[in-house]
DNA sequence: ATGACTGGATAGTCCAGA
């Protein structure tokens, strides 16, 4: 059985052009109970086909995971890093294009006041992917306020210190520009928006990293949280929290990058929609730059912002 | 309406989320 698997693993690396990887789908969500969102999350996995997905919020331990989900995973050709624990938090990485060099947890990173399970890393088709859910913050000022800024910079200084190719995909629990939350004035003084806060996230761009979905999308309206009240997500009042962050030779390998709103429909979603990124080797330069220069004409048909590419044939 | 919903732990409702 395993060799069965290794099989169908080198021979889809195959098909995506040998040792280097052409393309590559890596996707992020918040699903806020993996146990509640099993019914979400499969259909998910069949319909949009990702290489490499960071999940937070999953809320279980790591025997718990396995329990729920090892076999229908495993079938689909996906490795699991969990990191979790019991009710809370709860982080982790499925990848079909390889998961080594797992690290549970962020070297240097406070505890609140204990250690708690918000970051696990791989590395998957040569890239290393760092999934984080960073603490809320709950209230400007308060012990976990500090505790965010504090977790931010263990990230950042694990950023720095990396490997060129890197990805940090998560839940930043941070709005990066008012253009990133349905009303400015809703949320003064509140977390997510505070200076400090996006000065924090600033620091990760000044390590190199660089939010693909907003320099993909720079004038559009995008959320990837609406609150399950008052029909916030049926009248797009939500927020832009969930990145993917990107280092210069991941981004400009960027094709697209959009995110999963069709998840957030329906019945039973997470309060979270995926974000998605299709990478491509791009040797060829056929693949224009993430942003076009402001003279040139609007690129011929880039996918809706809801809606995936057609797949690579 | 400092609320509205959801998940988890608990065994009452409370905490946390963002």
């Amino acid at each position: 059985m395993h060799d069965d698997l290794e099989r169908w693993r080198r021979g889809l690396a195959l098909w995506r052009g040998g040792s280097r990887l052409v393309r590559m789908r890596i996707a992020t969500w918040n699903v806020n109970s993996v146990k509640q969102r099993v019914p979400r999350l499969l259909p998910w996995l069949d319909e949009r086909r990702p290489d490499v997905v960071c999940l937070q919020e999953t809320k279980l331990t790591d025997d718990a995971f396995s329990e729920l989900l090892h076999e229908e995973l495993t079938r689909r050709g996906y490795e699991v890093a969990a990191y979790g624990e019991p009710a809370w938090n709860g982080v982790a990485i499925l990848s079909r294009v390889g998961l080594d060099a797992v690290v549970r947890g962020l070297e240097g990173a406070p505890g609140f006041p204990h250690p708690e399970a918000r970051a696990v890393a791989a590395t998957c088709g040569g890239v290393r992917v760092i999934c984080v859910y960073v603490p809320n913050g709950r209230s400007p000022g308060s012990a976990h306020y500090e505790y965010k800024l504090a977790w931010l910079e263990a990230l950042r200084d694990l950023v720095a210190a990396g490997p060129v190719e890197v990805v940090v995909c998560g839940d930043m629990n941070i709005a990066p520009s008012d253009e990133d939350v349905f009303d400015p004035a809703a949320f003064v003084g509140q977390t997510h928006v505070t200076p400090p806060e996006r000065r924090a996230l600033a620091a990760l761009h000044d390590v190199g990293l660089h939010d693909v979905v907003r320099e993909h999308w720079p004038e559009r309206r995008i959320f990837s949280y609406w609150d399950y009240r008052a029909g916030m997500f049926h009248k797009d009042l939500g927020m832009r929290i969930d990145l993917i962050l990107a280092s210069g030779p991941v981004a400009e390998r960027v094709r697209a990058a959009w995110v999963d709103r069709q998840a957030r429909k329906g019945k039973g979603p997470s309060d979270h929609a995926p974000v998605i990124v299709d990478l491509d080797a791009a040797p060829d330069g056929d693949v224009g730059p993430v942003v076009p220069p402001p003279s040139a004409p609007a690129p011929p048909r880039r996918a809706p912002i809801d809606q995936p590419l057609v797949p690579p044939t």
